[in-house]
DNA sequence: GATTAGTCAGTGAT
DNA sequence: CATCACTGACTAAT
């Protein structure tokens, strides 16, 4: 093995943890792009293009804004009602406008103890009628992995930017926001789902590990159709009519049925809590109850997903699909209220990729309830961050990467500042969604870039963030990536990778993962820097050529011309950071031609600089215990190192003789996907080893 | 169309 | 200022 470079140099000094370190991420796979013409599989088909067999279109949305008129025949415009977001804004109390969504008439309600009747909040838009989901109807009903992916980051795409529109109303107005709710309203009547016929067992393209934060993501990848209901029955074929079977189940710790073993789970039925002015009764068979116990007696399987408080976001929950499980057995028992409950033990099928029991670890580990195996130091950054970073290696006995100083941002030498005209806005306190006089929200488009949550609603070409010179406090909302980040991160020695990055918290799709720290340096100096390729490795370039994909939310469900959502860089002039004497963790993350992380440009003011900061984010819900990955793009010509075979001949796992020169690789799971799945089976190991593996092309 | 459910987000009390 | 119980609004499937 070549990447280890025999810089197996022994414990460094952790008295010092300034120097720990000098591994390098391993940045040798140059990924080829494929052709432009044979591009990602699920964009968007011609709007006019004929509807899958099975689509009817449908009136977007059930409240008073749907429109009533027929769909427009010409099918190549906006609905003739459609009315442009930008349009609606929360108006003033005072206005008397009457298309204003919202009851908010300050003196009433303030003497009228019942006026407080809250309402939700409306969208003034109208959804294309004629939107083509670009998923067939056979697509629809059975799905596969990539059909999955897409359904899930579009329905987050539009719930990111519904959410926007939603924060962007006056605080306190008692409207409440359901832009969970209205995206999975419009992915479900707009047909982008898939899985939509129940099954037993597997579902096609939903893995074990798998985590979703609600539950309507379940619903829309077939994973789980109940809504709100913990239990989704299923009709058997030659059953007696209304006999059925449990085909999946959703555990949300709300009946307190914990155990220790996290291969066994013992379910409490539904029914017969109290509620409102109903007094707790005895639960009946009925229902889920009755499908769980037929599926006792017919030993299917049944899918479990398990539900917990986000650590994160401490009001919000996350769901990991934790696979397989039949149900043991039943039984009654009195619960707190003294009436009975069915209670179901399910036993986990072995053989299967531990999920939940993975979680339950890494719990203990930040509980220091028991040790991290292979843990090296507690945090590499000596507390430089807000959360520790752990040191692991399980692989070997190399005991860490080479020495490299703990740096959390980007350094500009002198000559690079960046020097625009004044920035800074005028708020005070922190700067609210929905201000149209920020002066930052008015560079970003006239929106706060992020979500309540600190989420990032859209890629951009530029995002501009608050600074110094703005009077807003640090807790201010356009401040996210200059705080530091917030998962528990773990630097890990791969198997055959090197060291890389994964983060022992679940990360949900555009969250900050972390800034690209290091040094500024130029092309020039890149060039200069003696004979060795070394700092190659280590640096970000702004101006490689990387994969374009799509991230942002598709404008036209809501009305808009999708000349908005332009996910193009513009960097006013190329940067390169090198982290090699100085980073964070950021230079440990791998390439990957399937990335789960890519980066976005952002720009702020400190001590009358402003200074571009690249940060990263979440491309998707990442389970723990993921390896985070980014593109690194390819090499333009005039990048030092980039014409000769050094990010080829690296290291390439096939071990072909016609490793050399420009040769490029990939993984081949980009390549061949579907068939590894088909061909590997049940054999989680050798589709694991399929996955991993990589190819020149 | 009525019913059902282990939802989800905002509010006000500790 | 967290956390928690409460409650209103609304969903997908049956």
């Amino acid at each position: 093995m070549e990447e280890g470079t025999g810089v197996n140099t022994g414990l460094p000094n952790l008295g010092d943890k300034s120097k720990v370190l000098d591994v390098k991420p391993l940045r040798f796979l140059v990924p080829r792009f494929p052709d432009a013409s044979n591009g990602p599989p699920f964009f968007f088909a011609p709007p006019n293009g004929p509807f899958p067999s099975g689509f009817s279109p449908f009136s977007p949305f059930s409240g008073p804004q749907g429109s009533p008129s027929t769909p427009d025949l010409n099918q190549n415009e906006f609905c003739s009602t459609a009315v442009p977001i930008r349009s609606f804004r929360a108006e003033p109390p005072d206005s008397n406008g009457q298309n204003v969504p919202k009851q908010k008439s300050s003196g009433s309600s303030s003497v009228q103890k019942k006026a407080k009747k809250r309402k939700v909040f409306e969208f003034a838009f109208t959804a294309l009628d004629n939107f083509n989901p670009g998923i067939s109807a056979s697509e629809r009903d059975d799905g596969n992995r990539e059909l999955v992916e897409n359904v899930l980051w579009r329905f987050d795409a539009l719930r990111r930017k519904l959410s926007q529109m939603e924060d962007a109303t006056e605080p306190h107005s008692g409207i409440i926001k359901r832009s969970v709710l209205k995206a999975s309203n419009v992915m479900m009547s707009k047909g982008v789902r898939t899985n939509a016929i129940k099954r037993i067992g597997v579902v096609p393209g939903v893995e074990i590990g798998d985590i979703f934060f609600f539950r309507l993501e379940l619903c829309l990848v077939g994973l789980h159709a109940q809504s709100m209901a913990g239990i989704d029955p299923m009709p058997m074929k030659g059953d007696l009519e209304g006999e059925r079977v449990a085909v999946s189940i959703v555990s949300s710790g709300g009946y307190d049925d914990d155990v220790e073993d996290p291969d066994v789970l013992v379910y409490t039925g539904h029914g017969g809590n109290a509620s409102g002015d109903k007094e707790a009764s005895d639960q009946k068979l009925v229902r889920g109850n009755l499908a769980l116990e037929r599926s006792l007696h017919r030993a299917n399987e049944v899918r479990v997903i398990r539900g917990f408080q986000d650590s994160t976001h401490q009001t919000s929950k996350v769901y990991v699909y934790d696979g397989l499980y039949k149900v043991q057995e039943s039984w009654t028992e009195k619960g707190k209220s003294g009436c009975n409950m069915f209670k179901y033990k399910l036993v986990r099928i072995p053989g299967q990729k531990g999920a939940f029991a993975t979680w339950k670890m890494i719990n203990k580990w930040k509980e220091g309830l028991s040790p991290r195996d292979g843990l090296i130091l507690p945090d590499l950054t000596s507390a430089a961050e807000s959360v520790p970073v752990s040191l692991v290696n399980e692989v070997d006995d190399e005991k860490g990467p080479a020495h490299f100083t703990y740096l959390s941002t980007v350094k500009y030498s002198k000559s690079f500042k960046l020097l625009q005209p004044s920035f800074g806005c005028s708020c005070h306190d922190a700067c609210q969604a929905g201000n149209l006089n920020c002066s930052c929200f008015k560079k970003n488009g006239g929106d706060l870039p992020y979500t309540a949550y600190g989420i990032l609603v859209c890629r951009k070409p530029m995002i501009y963030e608050c600074g110094s010179s703005c009077p807003c406090l640090r807790n201010c909302k356009n401040r996210v990536t200059q705080t530091g980040f917030k998962v528990h991160f773990e630097v890990f020695k791969t198997r055959d990778r090197g060291w890389g990055l994964r983060s022992w918290d679940p990360i949900r799709a555009g969250t900050f993962i972390c800034e690209y720290a290091g040094e500024v340096i130029d092309n020039i100096d890149a060039k200069q820097d003696g004979g060795d390729d070394e700092s190659n490795e280590y640096a970000f370039h702004t101006d490689r050529v990387y994969e374009s994909f799509k991230w942002n939310y598709e404008p036209e469900l809501v009305g808009e011309e999708s000349s908005n959502t332009n996910e193009d860089y513009d960097i006013p002039s190329p940067l390169i950071i090198s982290s090699k004497n100085s980073g964070n963790v950021a230079r440990f993350m791998n390439h990957s031609c399937s990335p789960n992380v890519f980066w976005q440009p952002i720009m702020y003011e400190r001590n009358n600089e402003v200074l571009l900061h690249i940060a990263f984010f979440a491309k998707r819900h990442i389970p723990p215990m993921t390896e985070l990955t980014y593109d690194y793009g390819i090499p333009r010509s005039d990048e030092k190192g980039s014409n000769n075979a050094e990010y080829g001949k690296k290291k390439c796992l096939c071990g072909s003789a016609k490793c050399r020169e420009l040769t490029v690789y990939r993984k081949l799971e980009t390549i061949y996907g579907d068939v590894f799945r088909r061909l590997a089976g049940d054999d989680v190991e050798l589709l694991e080893k399929c996955q991993n593996a990589w190819c020149f092309t």
